[in-house]
DNA sequence: AATAGACCCAACCGCGGTCTG
DNA sequence: GCAGACCGCGGTTGGGTCTAT
């Protein structure tokens, strides 16, 4: 099927000038792009439609972010690169206003070096220096986070608006006696935060590990000074309240609310998190419908039962 | 100051998937 | 079901810029 523009003659090619990105953006902003191969004529452009979708996606399109990647963003491609291979279109609906080619070119010019520097294959993420105790650890974890990532990746847009869900009920629940509510009918959601949050975000010196090894900075959770105490997790009426009851030191007592929690985290832990909560405490599974935002968390208190509360003491 | 090599990134190419008649 | 048109993706290229000698 010749559909191939090269043989398209007396079309110009190589780099864009600015008369010709002048002409194109007019036009989209008049008309749209329609048809990307009726597109040059009717704009007046000695280009093939293709390279016109190029030059307005890659680099004239007002919604993209130009300019030096940010620590979390260069996380969040390693990650990503991890999980998904070289689907960088895939990866860049996780990084607004960045496009797939610049994520792509990112990757080949700065970030698989630096990984082959600090002797992590690029291709598999696995450190090729298997005597390395310390950094074979930090693998284990990686390859355990990055296993759950990859099933909430089966799950569309579950990671990539949690921030948003997050945005539930915020009562404080410290007066309240942590074993007189009703035992939970989905531990799971419980064993999450007992058993990932918890680890992930207090513990300092597998975080300060993960920072050496990967040259990238982790933010320290709010939770890093406190000793935690009483977790509680409430569902009702629809809306969810999770804190965390913690005590630092120096014996003030502090509650941290599930958001708090989130925002000094990464996906990571997002992901552990909701991969937890599709399932319950018999293992049957809870299929709602998670394409939906709206529909998320009805789904699940669909599954687990409005009206539940959950806590427990450390 | 001149040159060579390394680096960077916008742009191109070819392929595969989807749509349409 | 088939063929052509179109679009989007990933790999690659090539020219401009930077850096070391």
């Amino acid at each position: 099927m010749g559909r191939s523009p090269s043989f398209e003659k007396g079309l110009k090619k190589g780099p864009w000038t600015t008369e010709e990105d002048r002409k194109l953006v007019a036009y989209i902003e008049e008309h749209g792009h329609g048809s990307w191969r009726a597109l040059p004529i009717k704009a007046g452009l000695q280009r093939c439609g293709k390279s016109c979708r190029l030059r307005w996606t890659n680099y004239l399109r007002p919604d993209i972010k130009r300019g030096k990647f940010s620590l979390q963003e260069e996380q969040t491609i390693i990650q990503l690169h991890a999980l998904l291979g070289n689907r960088w279109s895939a990866i860049a609906t996780h990084l607004p206003k960045r496009t797939d080619n610049e994520i792509k070119n990112y990757w080949n010019t700065h970030l698989k070096k630096r990984l082959t520097k600090m002797g992590i294959d690029p291709i598999t993420h696995k450190s090729r220096t298997a005597v390395n105790t310390n950094l074979s650890h930090m693998t284990q974890w990686e390859n355990a986070r990055l296993e759950a990532e990859a099933r909430l990746v089966r799950v569309p847009r579950v990671s990539s608006n949690f921030h948003q869900r997050f945005h539930y009920g915020s009562t404080s629940l410290l007066n309240k006696s942590p074993l007189s509510v009703p035992q939970p009918p989905c531990l799971d959601v419980h064993t999450a935060w007992q058993g990932i949050t918890l680890s992930k975000l207090t513990d300092l010196s597998r975080l300060e590990s993960f920072n050496n090894q990967t040259n990238v900075a982790v933010e320290p959770s709010p939770l890093k000074d406190m000793k935690p105490e009483n977790h509680n997790l409430k569902m009702s009426n629809g809306s969810l309240t999770n804190t965390l009851e913690c005590a630092k030191d120096d014996g003030v007592q502090n509650t941290v609310e599930a958001s708090d929690m989130i925002y000094h985290e990464d996906d990571y832990l997002v992901a552990d998190f909701a991969n937890h909560l599709v399932t319950d405490g018999s293992n049957r599974s809870i299929d709602g419908d998670f394409d939906d935002d709206n529909n998320y968390w009805s789904n699940i208190l669909d599954k687990l039962g409005n009206n539940s509360s959950f806590s427990s003491i450390f």
